[in-house]
RNA sequence: GCCUCAAUAGCUCAGUCGGUUAGAGCGACGGACUGUUAAUCCGCAGGUCGUAGGUUCGAAUCCUACUUGAGGCGCCA
């Protein structure tokens, strides 16, 4: 007898009469004093549960099964037959039910059989993927990380292993986690009284990762196209819907390559996997859009076929100056924008995601390209509605005195980051990448609003439970 | 990090001006009914009112501190 998922089962043809088996949890069981059970068994291989008709012929249907509740997890032996109730093409007629494993205490188990609120359920994270919600948010992930991979490895890039742990605490991107292994009870001192990290574990200072992209570059001059998708770590103590300090992250890196390669690149990715997951998560999406946010089919489904709008930073802040609006934060040239103009921006004017290029050099990072205007760079943020940035990317300075100079003006050390300057010694070209927030991506698509709900287990500041 | 709000049954909430025995819906359990679909109907059980102090004859209710959670802002992806 053959094993079949519950998406087999109800996606492909099977026979008539066949005999197969089944395993997974019950989502629900219904009695009928007909002299049968419905069971409804899911085993997350897709959305819909199946139909298990259970009758009081069977040796185990008083002892155990009328005892099944949600989540115990069973294994059925049955044959296919064409359903006689309403609801579904296919059931099961069960032959064995077996009761693998039951769930103590149903009363207060913390998924019942009713709604819950995603704060609570993100209280018992190691449950909650059994409900129908998290159960597809864990599937579009896993299509939008698969698109990814499948998207970029289509167009020749090469996925390159970059490090978690850098000792280098200049990569641009906020506060990092420290990591090391000296006994913090008893930390050593060097002649200045400062801690001797030469007797750590590395012999110098470690931190988490917060960005892949400096080592990516170093790839991208060999192999041209290149990315890094693996987990990042921020220290910040941001308390957001669309913030986390342990979160996962594309960045794409392309040689001989401008800023506008950049953005079509940027674009083209993000399409591409917007239509990966109408293709391959219909169901999924179709029940965001009922439960969590309506207009999330019909959004993706205009995105694939129309173009991000696209404005320059300037335009951007004449735009935001033009709309007459009250805004907290002031609007004029040469401010970052603030999550009110960013909003504005792209959910009130464009009303869809826009692309925002040539930022002020002083708001950025040391590792952006400057434009001929000496007073922007070539750097470019893909807004989009309800989440904020998606996407932030840059022409890198290619240039070693122009790199040079900027690091210096900024205060930085440029030994720490001689390999770095190498690349710009020995034959450098123009290049571009960008880094795409994969959760911010998940929580766009699916339209679930609150970023620690499209990861399976949420860390942030005061919270790394599980 | 700053600001705001919240915490009462397994879950979601109500609880009047500080006053007798703290209520409802869902879930669980028991029953009725039914090829059922978040089934429906009836019944029953379930509470240290987040923790610690304080005010008061009397506190779920007022005050203080703490804890936890949520939202907004900042930082960013």
């Amino acid at each position: 007898m053959k094993i079949f998922t519950v998406k087999e089962l109800l996606h492909t043809e099977i026979e008539i009469d066949s005999i197969i088996v089944l395993k997974g949890w019950v989502r629900n069981r219904r009695d009928s004093k007909a002299g049968l059970s419905f069971i409804m068994v899911n085993d997350g291989s897709c959305f819909d549960s199946i139909q298990v008709v259970a009758e009081n012929t069977l040796a185990n249907y008083e002892s155990e099964i009328l005892k099944i509740t949600k989540d115990c997890s069973v294994i059925v032996t049955g044959k296919v037959v064409k359903s006689l109730g309403k609801g579904q093409s296919i059931e099961i007629v069960a032959t064995i039910v077996e009761v693998v494993g039951f769930v103590e205490n149903p009363d207060t188990y913390p998924v019942s059989l009713k709604r819950h609120t995603v704060e609570y359920l993100r209280e018992v994270a190691h449950l909650r993927i059994r409900t129908n919600l998290f159960s597809a948010i864990s599937r579009v992930r896993n299509t939008i990380c698969f698109s990814i991979h499948e998207y970029l490895n289509k167009n020749g890039f090469s996925w390159i292993h970059t490090p978690i742990i850098t000792s280098s605490d200049a990569e641009g991107a906020g506060e990092m986690f420290r990591v090391t292994a000296l006994d913090l009870d008893k930390l050593p001192r060097n002649l200045e009284g400062k801690i001797d990290f030469k007797q750590d574990f590395f012999a110098r200072e470690t931190f988490l990762t917060v960005s892949g992209q400096l080592n990516v570059e170093s790839y991208c001059m060999a192999l041209s196209k290149v990315y890094t998708f693996g987990p990042t770590f921020r220290a910040e103590n941001s308390n957001t819907t669309r913030h986390l300090a342990e979160f996962w992250m594309v960045e794409p890196e392309i040689a001989f390559a401008n800023l506008m390669d950049n953005a079509g690149l940027a674009e083209s990715l993000i399409k591409y996997v917007f239509k990966a997951v109408l293709d391959k998560n219909p169901d999924d999406m179709r029940f965001f859009a009922e439960f969590i946010d309506k207009g999330v089919v019909t959004r993706l489904e205009s995105l694939v076929n129309s173009d991000f709008a696209m404005m320059s930073y300037t335009d951007a802040v004449n735009q935001l100056l033009k709309s007459n609006k009250k805004f907290e934060n002031p609007v004029h040239w040469g401010i970052d924008l603030s999550s009110e103009h960013e909003r504005w921006l792209c959910e009130e004017y464009v009303g869809r995601p826009t692309i925002v290029t040539d930022y002020p050099k002083d708001i950025k990072a040391f590792y952006m390209r400057l434009n001929d205007d000496g007073k922007t760079v070539a750097a470019m943020d893909i807004l989009a509605p309800g989440i904020g940035e998606i996407v932030g990317g840059a022409a890198r300075e290619e240039r070693y005195d122009m790199l040079l100079k900027r690091m210096n003006e900024m205060g930085m050390s440029d030994k720490q980051l001689d390999w770095y300057l190498d690349l710009r010694r020995f034959g450098s070209v123009p290049h571009a990448g960008f880094g795409v927030g994969l959760e911010r991506l998940v929580s766009y698509i699916t339209g679930v609003q609150n970023i620690r709900d499209v990861i399976p287990f949420p860390r942030t500041s005061k919270s790394a439970n599980f």
